[in-house]
DNA sequence: GCTGGCACTCGTGCGCGCTGAGTGCCAAGC
DNA sequence: GCTTGGCACTCAGCGCGCACGAGTGCCAGC
């Protein structure tokens, strides 16, 4: 186990490397906290972390940088996370509070979230899964062609296209969106194909072909449209890394345009918790060299979707901490409003 | 008039340039295009394109690089649209084929136009002014809530929460559902405001506050939605830039993220033909290095939104000219089909 | 266990000279 | 009059050597 005084240093470090993005030495170290020992003493600490795995150095006779284990003691142990000023809290939410519908709320966030980390945000658009239905409506374009309509409580409209196997009246469609909605209205989407399995056979059977198929196109939407949307801004922070920068960044903006690789990324992150991983705990390669912050939100007290940041590991972390966790509960409540 | 020649050598000029991204002497232009002069008649005619300010040395004593006003003049006179090759145009109408929906099709449209011309591709949401309204729909969400669905003939679907000055029963509804879709449906938006001018009046005095209130939702849905989204990508390939890139790829990617300033951008394009923008020609200060060729596209002969790359001024204006085009007729062919 | 001292390491910055690609100009040739 | 070969000149880039200094590890003494 590492001393007090050990932890005090490695705090020292990761502070001061943080703000000043260079290689920190023991005499530095000294001058700017007040450790209460000497440079000699601090370089014997940083002996044992370095041995430790927690600190290293770019190449001898160089400062100490921490590692991704050193940030790792850091976020567990060492750092609280720093709540925003009550001016913050007041600018986020005059600046959520203008939002006039789904894509407006999960764009002003993103932006919000860009500048309050000065770093890259992204923000999942709320889950289909956990939903539910508030609304299902069907439009007759042609004598074969229905469009379907469905919308959610969380302000989400999704629609699809059908093609009937047969001519489909007006009557039958307007029975088939009074029964659809009485079964589904207000229910959860996961319960949804259970409540619907047996509404074909409350047709005519030269209908119940067209039935069928409006019924699977909604079931299918539900489980594609669970393969979820996000937003991302800020990417020109990236540009503020290190000077070393085209190695850097390029993987980094290529994980962002793929959806699939951040949607992993969030997805592996605690449902509940604020979730922090840094650096090489991050599966995708591309990522390595950043740390992804990001937690749940939601309407009501249930996460539906997550948010969060990507910067590099020489991040803020209580800051991020603070800023991220501020702006998903100001996005659950306006959603919760709505 | 610059002699037959000289533009000749201009031409040259450019197309090294691009292909090596460096500096392009006199002696290496004799030896890798066959003018059938000599280095020196080059080097006089180099002289005199400087003068007229089309190339430019970066420092005495290196070669030449083309100016603004040089790629203009390349781009007007010398250089023709590079035709897609058969397996090309084959691979650009699979990709886009498989599409569900507005925003995949989008969405694919530019991935792969990113893809094609390695360079940050932007596309315009299909415009809802020049659309026309296939549907109009109302649904009771409360009794005096209302949710209003706009759908239009590009597959474009808006919603808008309707707050009601008094409770709205459902056969008014059906009444207005009806009347409404009578009036507009197939018609142009810029039209709508006149044909639903009188319909209050076809209402009982008790319903006609709420009609007012629902029509006046659905005209500024038409305004705002003027104001268009678009989608971007491929942002991965600035990396692909100079060396000096922090400089020349943070203000580019600020101006990707203002959506406000590429709709401008955009907008300041020719309606009808491909439109190239080179350096300085674009208003916006951050895009001053980098050229913009931007089409506009749509279903049926009529142009209903644009898209198009951005990349360095250094680019390959044939060959992206020519994806542009063949990725802009194929997204229109598709748009017209669904 | 802490501290001051000391020798050592090594990345960084600076000055220097060389090299070579490229230029402008000029006098001769077609 | 345009084209050409020749020539002197320029200058960015590169490699080298050197001095500087921040930082380290180790050790003897308190």
């Amino acid at each position: 186990m590492l001393s007090e005084r050990r932890l005090e240093v490695l705090r020292a470090i990761v502070q001061d490397y943080v703000g000043t993005e260079e290689p920190v030495g023991s005499k530095a170290l000294t001058e700017r906290h007040s450790l209460g020992v000497s440079p000699a003493t601090v370089r014997n600490d940083m002996a044992a972390l370095e041995d430790e795995g927690y600190i290293a150095q770019p190449h001898t006779s160089a400062g100490r940088i921490p590692t991704d284990k050193g940030y790792r003691l850091f976020v567990d142990k060492l750092a609280g996370v720093k709540p925003m000023t009550a001016p913050e809290r007041r600018a986020i939410q005059n600046f959520l509070d203008g939002a006039v519908d789904l894509d407006d709320v999960v764009g002003r966030t993103v932006r919000l979230l860009a500048q309050l980390t000065r770093q890259v945000a992204v923000v999942q658009y709320p889950s289909l899964t956990r939903s539910t239905v508030r609304h299902v409506e069907l439009l007759s374009l042609a004598p074969a062609r229905v469009m379907l309509v469905l919308i959610t409580d969380t302000g989400r409209v999704e629609q699809r296209m059908v093609d009937c196997p047969a001519p489909f009246g007006e009557t039958s469609l307007a029975d088939l969106r009074a029964r659809l909605n009485s079964r589904v209205a207000g229910r959860r989407f996961a319960d949804v194909p259970q409540l619907v399995q047996d509404l074909p056979e409350a047709f005519e059977a030269e209908d119940r072909g067209t039935v069928s198929t409006v019924l699977s196109t909604l079931l299918e939407t539900l489980v594609e449209e669970t393969e979820e949307r996000l937003m991302i801004g800020g990417t020109a922070n990236l540009t503020r890394f290190g000077h070393d920068f085209p190695l850097t960044i390029r993987p980094v903006l290529e994980a962002l345009e793929e959806q699939v690789v951040l949607l992993k990324l969030l997805g592996e992150a605690s449902d509940s918790g604020m979730t922090v991983r840094i650096g090489h705990e991050n599966a995708y390669e591309g990522l390595n060299s950043t740390s992804v912050v990001s937690v749940g939100y939601g309407s009501g007290g249930e996460a539906v979707a997550k948010l969060g940041v990507v910067g590099p590991t020489r991040m803020d972390y209580p800051g991020t901490m603070g800023a991220v966790r501020a702006v998903a509960r100001y996005v659950g409540q306006i959603l919760a409003e709505s």
